[in-house]
DNA sequence: CTATAATGTGAGTGAATATTCACTTACATA
DNA sequence: TATGTAAGTGAATATTCACTCACATTATAG
């Protein structure tokens, strides 16, 4: 896998602050990420942070915005390579559970209620990446629904839904059981239930 | 439906506390829910609140420990009632549904990252709720498994997360589209995708 | 009617947090 | 050598927040 935009460019302060970032929020959550842990994690002192970043916010800005611009990429990507469209859903959800296992911060503030119900530009990025990949799966949903691998009556809609759910739900059981079991063999597992419900 | 419990006496002020928390909530986030706001809301003075309540903590674990309470009562209900298990996992998920629907506020407690990582208490209190429904749920899986109305090489564990998964998206679904649309038509559709996954 | 309990008020405190600012240091380049 | 720039420092500031406390009001039971 590609490492995201932003990480692309290791040697950026800017790089190291958000990989800092997004380790906090995922041990401590979207809360435990103030600027006083982020300057401890990356060893500078408060302030610091204000040469890199306009404030907090502006931080979280910018991940969000390199987030949608990767998941365009690594989307076309799987569509341009994979012909097979029931195929291309199995790529898809392993594709999602390798970025969230790498970087499961980014989960968090993607479904972080803190965010998203406090800053309504914040709250628009986040759409728009949910759209995004949903507008997406619907394309591929469709595209298998026209080579009848699924089911010609299926709404095409809330079975995008349901599958970008897989996701959440399969990210839900690996924090529960502390994520000891392989992220792989719970989605394995949930995508066959849900091929199953789906296919024609 | 009935109500949850702490419901049940509506003119005692915890109750109407409770109630603005989790409207608060429901509409600004866990983050959302301050004493001052809850006072503004109430229509008292910020210190009141603590003739109620101990804390803002003890608030939120007195609404969590009714949950519970009322969790086990309504999943028991359902266990008691219905014979047919397919029948059952219908009842549920219209029975989670339609509490969420109504007291939104739960739900985001329950999925809340700034409560579950920020006291372990209360950690532990949702780790409870949700292994109660989860073992629950199984329990109706395996009686359907054994009913033969499911498959039998079903993996129960995860049959039963791919369920509660699928109240979650219902909901976000719900919330995406700005719960302009039933919660009970988003979620039948759903249900109907999940069991052709897993019926025998 | 009065004693008591329940509930509310207003003022205030301390801790946490994000942000600003004037100043420094290291290094690159003209 | 002079100057610009990226990065960091330490102190200060404003705000928000949960919570306390002494006092006031209201309701109710004997």
């Amino acid at each position: 896998m590609k490492r995201p935009a932003f990480f692309q460019t290791p040697e950026s302060r800017k790089g190291d602050i958000i990989t800092a970032a997004l380790r906090i929020i995922d041990q401590r959550g979207v809360k435990g990420l103030t600027v006083s842990q982020l300057a401890q994690e990356v060893g500078f002192v408060e302030s610091a942070l204000y040469r890199h970043f306009k404030s907090k916010r502006d931080l979280i800005s910018f991940i969000l915005d390199n987030i949608l611009q990767d998941a365009w990429n690594y989307l076309a990507e799987v569509e341009e390579k994979t012909e097979d469209s029931l195929e291309a859903l199995r790529q898809l959800i392993y594709l999602f559970l390798n970025f969230l296992e790498q970087f499961p911060g980014i989960f968090k503030i993607i479904y972080s209620d803190e965010i998203y119900l406090g800053d309504r530009e914040l709250q628009d990025k986040i759409d728009r990446v949910i759209s995004e990949i949903i507008s997406f799966l619907k394309k591929v949903i469709q595209k298998a629904i026209t080579q009848k691998k699924l089911k010609s009556g299926l709404d095409i809609t809330v079975a995008a839904m349901h599958f970008l759910g897989l996701i959440y739900t399969a990210f839900s059981y690996w924090t529960l059981k502390k994520r000891r079991v392989p992220l792989k063999r719970i989605s394995s597992e949930l995508l066959d239930q849900y091929l199953e419900g789906v296919r024609a």
